[in-house]
DNA sequence: TCAACCAGTTTACTTTTAGTAACCACCCAT
DNA sequence: ATGGGTGGTTACTAAAAGTAAACTGGTTGA
């Protein structure tokens, strides 16, 4: 029985890991929570303050309205951002970043310097 | 002529984005390159050391081989990974983080204390 | 009245990603 | 010769992600 880099041998030469990073490891688990396409921008174009649905849509660019919805939605689910109906008619709606959506922007910033620094 | 936070008015009641977000704003093009299913994962797991076909796709646990071949023919095309035949016949192949690699685990490290810390 | 705004929803696709399962060729030990 | 290993490839399917464009049902300003 030998062992190496977390993956061991028994006596048949059968191999396995020791510890299969299954699939919520956290780094998946975070990916998936900050991962998705748009998803990163959203949270930092929110970031100085609440901004309105189309004017999140126009600053996106290319996102079209259904994905900035659906985007908008998971991360409300998740907890990053909130949806307030500032007044009806005329409606306006403004989302914003909540404290828990404040504390990736560390790790965003990270990414936009990395991705800036190494011409990505 | 109003403007709002990058968003100007024209004299027609037209809105429009001064500086939309394209595509290609650093936080997406980050994403891209770290940003699929197990590609952080697979760097993460190569921090320590140079780690064979097999024993990486065992770590990972739920990936197929076909995903970590693919994920690694995309790192490697990023520059992120190095793949090394080690020998022939039996054959055996390393993959190695490169020192571009590298700078991505600090980012990667955020991540998953991210996700740790705010049980994600 | 017309056009543009608000905040979406819906439809009808296309594209991308993820995934399984089987297979290759060759090696080594029993 | 059987069963395990090595490092993949191929064929196919299912699910997710993304698109553009139309539509709702109002409001607002010229």
């Amino acid at each position: 029985m030998s062992k190496l880099l977390g993956i061991t041998t028994d006596n048949k030469g059968r191999k396995q890991a020791l510890e299969p990073c299954l699939e919520p490891c956290p780094i998946e688990r975070g990916m998936r929570v900050l991962g998705g396409k748009w998803k990163g921008s959203i949270l930092w174009h929110l970031k100085d303050g609440p901004v309105r649905f189309n004017d999140l849509a126009r600053q996106l660019g290319g996102a079209s309205k259904k994905m900035v919805t659906q985007r908008l939605r998971e991360m409300e689910a998740a907890g990053l951002v909130t949806r307030e109906v500032v007044s009806d008619r005329p409606i306006a709606v403004a989302y914003d970043i909540t404290d828990f959506g404040k504390t990736a922007l560390g790790f965003l910033e990270a990414l936009k310097n990395w991705a800036e620094e190494h011409q990505i």
